[in-house]
DNA sequence: GTGAAAGCGCTAACAC
DNA sequence: GTGTTAGCGCTTTCAC
């Protein structure tokens, strides 16, 4: 591998001069030919581990989501990716597994890598982060808001869980279950928020509690779940399922069970993007996942930049597309 | 951030002893644990930045590939990230997007970054590996092969090909379109050559060449080749698809026509890890993804360590899933 | 077993 | 505008 060393000698400059080129500092028109056919000659390219060692920091934003086969997820991070290599940034992606351990073991390394900066969905509302704090590196929340002063980008949570409901109602259904993840992350808490008051509203003698069920946010949580509701003496007519993935395990127990869609009404919060089933037979709340990644990278960006305003918390729209189409 | 002087300091060591503290090589008992005592004290983390500057190589390795958004890579990575984690090696997750000059900007960020070694699933037949090659640094190649003399792990996709067919054939299927990806992708190429040997000598008077498509390994692209293949004068009576995707682009067009599966019939090449529909409907040949990654992941470590012997190709079998299960 | 010291490749004062 | 030089924090000979 060739250094600066090499190419400074061959272009007959100084290594600051070919520090420069690459830098885009003033360097007269002659020089920079120079440099840059040597570096061409050489195929230097310039050791970013010196670069960051010298710098104290590295072009690098670390993302860390709690499930990397989630496509919530991967379209969020898709939505990252684009702002970042926009503006010269890579991306390495952390999959924590919703594992805090894991979690903790990623922050680590991006202090330790100089990375500067993070987007994290936390596993867990007890995510500790104070040691990167500590180091002054940038830290803005995705999906799910912590109970630190830094910056955030939400959805309207409770919203969704509401308008997923009414569409319910509307449609005529009445027992509508509602499947969520884990009642400790605060996006499952007030989607389930949503249902509760836009059903109680609607049925105030149902008993919410009988319909409710809190399970991990995959495939195997809505299975369980739906399973065991349908096993209930007065199984619910429809059911909201908290996320895709709960969405889809709830659905093939339905069609297991010869309850295809709009024979039991299913309305899920997020997008079922490899779905094969008709498209007007399940509500689906759209949430803005790309959108989030994109927000979320420009305000780490532009912290990284130096941005020292006091933090914020963006919140997204969602976007309801109804079962059936209506006029 | 505190550095190994700070440790020495503290610890009343030399900053060489902190060093060997932390990289085990032979040390006293006692200045052991000052050192440890020390660290602790000053949550000391070791700056990776300068080890690898040192070292001129760090416990990463990059894996590309070309669709981040495909469950079936994914699910590679996953392979890839537990070995890689269980040996203390980090993974970066790089999106190429199909496109090689995506591929080549993380294949120069790879060696700039003195990461360890790189498994790739190629975007393009004509990707260029030169350079990456030069520095001596292990690739190898998963999922597709290329054309140069390094570790692969690929399955058999042949064998892919023609199990779907005959599954189809089995269950009384004649005209069987295929929709593949583009051509010009090997394993691509070799499921269709899997799909024309079965279906050819099965009905040698079909016009194999009407009933086949190219198209995106995406679900538009099975979207569009399904909807070109239904407007035929004669269409197909079943389909096999070239992956996941391009099976829920077609399955999705197919419900929209009103021919829910096994109206039509249908075989993927690939796992619908997010299908809603009934799980006989559709043949499914599974696909070893998780395991490519782990094999992948194992080869690589073994060219880190200094393994030197000529290059392999591994060659993972696929499991075939009837659409209705059979005695 | 332990310390002193050189240097990995780069950047940023600081001189000129 | 350009060169000289001193480190960034670590590992690793080389002595002892």
């Amino acid at each position: 591998m060739a250094t600066i060393y090499d190419v400074a000698e061959l272009a007959g400059v100084s290594p600051a001069t070919v520090s420069r080129v690459f830098n885009g500092t003033s360097v007269s028109d002659e020089k920079v030919a120079a440099v840059r056919d040597a570096a061409e000659k050489l195929s230097f390219t310039p050791n970013r581990t010196a670069r960051t060692l010298r710098r104290q920091s590295s072009e690098v934003i670390a993302l860390v989501i709690p499930d990397i086969e989630n496509p919530y997820f991967t379209e969020m991070a898709r939505g990252v990716e684009d702002v970042a290599s926009e503006a010269g940034y890579s991306v390495v992606l952390c999959n924590s597994d919703a594992q805090m351990e894991k979690e903790a073991t990623y922050l680590r390394i991006a202090i330790a890598e100089h990375m500067s900066g993070v987007i994290i969905a936390t596993a867990d509302e007890g995510t500790k982060l104070d040691t990167i704090l500590a180091t002054g590196r940038p830290i803005v929340a995705v999906d799910r808001s912590t109970t630190y002063d830094i910056d955030g980008v939400v959805m309207a949570n409770r919203a969704a869980g509401t308008s997923a409901t009414k569409d319910l109602i509307d449609a005529g259904y009445r027992r509508i279950a509602y499947i969520g993840g884990p009642e400790h992350i605060d996006t499952a808490a007030e989607r389930a928020a949503g249902w509760r008051t836009a059903l109680g509203a609607a049925y105030p003698e149902l008993d919410l509690d009988a319909l409710q069920r809190f399970e991990t946010f995959r495939v195997d949580g809505g299975r369980a779940a739906m399973e065991d509701l349908l096993s209930l003496p007065e199984p619910p007519d429809a059911v909201v399922a908290g996320n895709n993935l709960i969405g889809v395990g709830a659905i093939q127990v339905l069609t297991e069970h010869g309850l295809t869609p709009p024979q039991v009404g299913v309305a899920v919060i997020g997008s079922l993007p490899f779905t094969t089933l008709s498209p007007s037979a399940v509500t689906v709340v759209r949430l803005p996942a790309r959108h989030m990644g994109v927000t979320a990278a420009r305000m780490l960006l532009e912290r990284i930049k130096g941005d020292k305003q006091p933090a914020r918390t963006v919140v997204l729209r969602n976007e309801v597309q109804p079962a059936s189409p209506r006029a």
